[in-house]
DNA sequence: ACGGACCTGGAACGATCGCTCCAGGGTGAC
DNA sequence: GTCACCCTGGAGCGATCGTTCCAGGTCCGT
């Protein structure tokens, strides 16, 4: 009766069970399990599993986007103030985890080069989020008195991410192998680092 | 006729198949065609799909690591000889990328939580491959006149395979997105200033 | 030459895959 | 009341899934 509902509670079911088990993993079967609905009441709302899936990825990416730029910091942030957001963003991507990161990584991985339209979802996904990041930066480096030009702001935002993302794989295979406040202390600390090297190298 | 030459095709074409379309997405039919035997060839070698997976992962862990290894610097390595080390590791695990990071990742994350034996392999892996890793890193550490405690140097050692995961990951999506050198360059600034942090922590 | 171990070829099993069809219930406009 | 539209229920399509069975081929020791 409530098609919009209907349609978020497939959307809900498709992101748990395709984040979990992956695009091959997961049947449509299970997906109407899963949200209640029969599988003639998916085709009817989506095309295919492939249109659900990339539907399916589209409103998890927009929901970690608003909510990482809902927790930037102002334009007037001290140093610790955006360590203190990054540390919240990588909370909030842990609770995110399986949704946004494990789709991106687990649709990336399993059929990203088969599909380059989802391939370009995610890569736009991505591209946002390290523009979130590489803003802030700027504007917080630029604080400290250093001048940071856009690409080193960009090349320490990739950087950032990677290492975000590698500390999220490996709490992935080892819950307990990373702390998570520690490991945020070690980001600022390695960037401000290779932030400093890069315009020492630049300048002499 | 040649069984063991059969087996290792088999275990080839598995290998090549699982680390670019995931568990769910390979079919024994897939394998079957790639390898070029039979379907009861598969199944007079190997229990099931499942024991197929497990020797894979198994076979292609030993070869990353036996190449990890072999690379390794000697003793008596200077703090430059660790970072070209560590700068061969990586392509080494670009090179082999499809095939053991891949594997780990893809199998990791799809059906990682519902099968505990297969994810405790894919953890000793890692477990290996950070062991290689701090071995060096106190070795040369050490070589550069401060102490690292064992502890410290697992942290790093964590820390660097964090890094350098995400690096990998993120290349997977963007490969012309970081440089490959410059990197192991700001991998090594990094870790120097972490390192550093931590023991200044520790002595305060 | 012969028995036996090792391995392959091909057919076939029930289950599940993504997907389609269509009858019919629910709801709002008139 | 009834018509049109939106959505659901369920049966069922051909294809593919993992797996099994077994006849028969190849190779070795004797």
């Amino acid at each position: 009766m409530d098609g919009a509902r209907s349609r978020e509670r497939i959307l809900d079911a498709a992101e748990e069970l395709l984040s979990e088990r992956g695009y091959a993993g997961t049947g449509i079967a299970a997906i109407s399990e899963a949200s209640g609905l029969p599988a003639s009441s998916i085709y009817w709302h989506f095309e295919s599993k492939e249109d659900l899936t990339a539907a399916a990825v589209e409103r998890t990416t927009e929901r970690w986007l608003e909510a990482l730029e809902a927790s930037e910091p102002g334009p007037e942030a001290s140093s610790d103030e955006v360590v203190e957001w990054i540390s919240q963003s990588l909370e909030e991507m842990g609770r995110q985890l399986p949704f946004f990161m494990r789709l991106s990584l687990l649709l990336g991985l399993e059929v990203g080069h088969r599909e380059p339209a989802l391939m370009e979802r995610l890569r736009r996904g991505r591209e946002r989020t390290r523009g979130v990041i590489r803003g802030t930066l700027e504007r917080v480096l630029g604080l400290e008195g250093t001048k940071v030009d856009a690409p080193l702001a960009d090349e320490i935002a990739r950087l950032s991410m990677a290492f975000s993302e590698g500390a999220s794989v490996a709490r992935l295979f080892e819950p307990e192998g990373i702390d998570l406040a520690r490991f945020v202390e070690d980001l600022a600390t390695g960037m401000r680092a290779i932030t400093a090297a890069r315009q020492a190298e630049v300048s002499s």
